[in-house]
DNA sequence: TCTATTGTATTATTATTTAATACAATATAC
DNA sequence: GTATATTGTATTAAATAATAATACAATAGA
């Protein structure tokens, strides 16, 4: 009875990398920010909420220093706690992050109208991914369709190896720094359709090259067809990708590779061409 | 030639509250994380990016402080660096705390689809607004028209004596509450149209528990006219609003109150019901 | 070229975080 | 309905980790 409806998204993705060992020594590193970060962390796709006990054993934290985080953060609203229960949630002031980030995008800021014009045009949904290493981070979202409900929600981590976004983006950097990131990658058989294998991606990866857009489908949602072109930077480096996903059985792949791939193609080329007049930013 | 284009939202609003004493001591608060959240606060609309002794200005913190804590966020990606510049601004990682929030909200799975069928049939930005003591904070945003580029953008956090959001949920308040939230809140006088004495606000608070919605024009944003129905839970406490942003001079404040209202009316209620069978989240 | 400003690195000192433990309150089992 | 286990809360001495001062380097401006 609760909105967890999103399983069909398969095998679970982890939605924030664990906060890997960064440097975390160092007298000018802030060991104490990090766990704060860790804890927030804590609350994944299968922990809405949680107690005392269970932050400190998903975090690795001692029963007190989960108390004192719990608590310090819970203070600052980045929690909430349910005073009867006891047990915490995320709290409606981290979207305040959020905003800090967007607010002055230029990816952001170029992208928002025409994403919003090509999904006003032709009803579809249509998103922003923007790349992060081995993985993409959809930042802009505009809805027109229904949708699982995760998926139309912005902040969402996904790898760039399964998915058309990062596809998109893997297709403009050079062979050697695609094959780099495709090793790096933890390759998760995340559903049967998945590719896996590092030849069968960089096989795929040269299909977009020629093409112009990337095409999957089923990779890491069941029945989501998805396609994306790459935006890239003045320096042809990809920042990002302009995604559109649509659901079988309403939608064919041969229909979406027709009809979506070049909407996204002139989507992405117009804002790759709008950021070269703004201050470089990735 | 910057995305910085949205000074006509007059006199700026701070957007993140400066983490007030909220409780800076006891054994059980960890101060080190409240000023990590303090140097990303620092980067407000004025300031998309600072250096380290802006920052140690800015938060008050001295410059060792400033440097360890900048490094800290840097090495979690939360903060960017600008190798030549040597200048930090916000990270894409920040988008990741949206999506721990939003990823189980039970107001926002509710809201999605009828926020989105709402801004379909109508061909205007939906978007929904969360109530955040003094404030009002858009978690969720279906843009359909082109508008100001931050206020498309998730996160925003808007205070609610002066927003069409704000009055909607006010006026689902008991009058002693409304009064003291009116009371408490910082009334800046943002634009020459905003309203901010108490009686004068208590008065359209009055109309709009007649209506059944809010509408506001100029009070935050020139030329801006809002339409807004507030969102109870089961206990009948507003928790939230659906807010309807249209603009002058395509729009006059009579079409947005006759054409909107009904609409914001219609959605707001729809989600209210939605949410008496999800499990109670605030 | 000189000077001022800003970023970086290093250190002893100190305070804050830590981890252990005891207590209270809530669930669960019997 | 009582007993038991589990979970959340509060309090400490001990020690680590954060602090603030300072010196150095590098950049920007005059």
């Amino acid at each position: 009875m609760t909105i967890r409806n999103n399983r069909q998204e398969g095998r679970l993705y982890k939605s924030i990398s664990k906060f890997p060992d960064t440097e975390d020594s160092g007298p000018l590193f802030v060991g104490s920010l990090k766990k704060g970060f860790r804890v927030l962390a804590a609350f994944d796709e299968e922990h809405p909420t949680l107690g005392i006990t269970e932050i400190a054993q998903r975090t690795g934290l001692d029963k007190s220093a989960a108390q004192r985080f719990s608590n310090t953060l819970h203070h600052l609203g980045m929690l909430e706690k349910d005073p009867v229960t006891r047990r915490y949630r995320p709290g409606r002031r981290l979207m305040e992050f959020a905003f800090i980030y967007m607010r002055h995008s230029a990816l952001g800021a170029a992208a928002m109208p025409r994403l919003i014009e090509a999904g006003r045009l032709h009803q579809t949904t249509v998103n922003l991914a923007e790349c992060d290493d081995l993985d993409m981070i959809y930042t802009v979202r505009i809805p027109n369709e229904k949708a699982a409900y995760p998926a139309t929600v912005p902040g969402r981590r996904v790898p760039a190896f399964c998915t058309a976004a990062g596809l998109a983006a893997l297709s403009r950097m050079s062979p050697v720094e695609t094959a780099d990131i495709i090793a790096r990658s933890d390759r998760i058989k995340h559903l049967p359709a998945t590719i896996i294998d590092p030849a069968a991606i960089m096989k795929a990866i040269a299909r977009v090259r020629r093409d112009g857009f990337a095409v999957t489908h089923g990779q890491l949602m069941h029945r989501e067809i998805a396609v994306a072109a790459p935006i890239v930077n003045a320096q042809g480096r990809p920042v990002g990708a302009v995604s559109i996903p649509v659901y079988k059985p309403k939608w064919s792949v041969g229909d979406a590779r027709t009809k979506l791939g070049p909407i996204a193609v002139e989507t992405a080329d117009a804002i790759s061409g709008a950021i070269l007049t703004s201050e470089p930013e990735a």
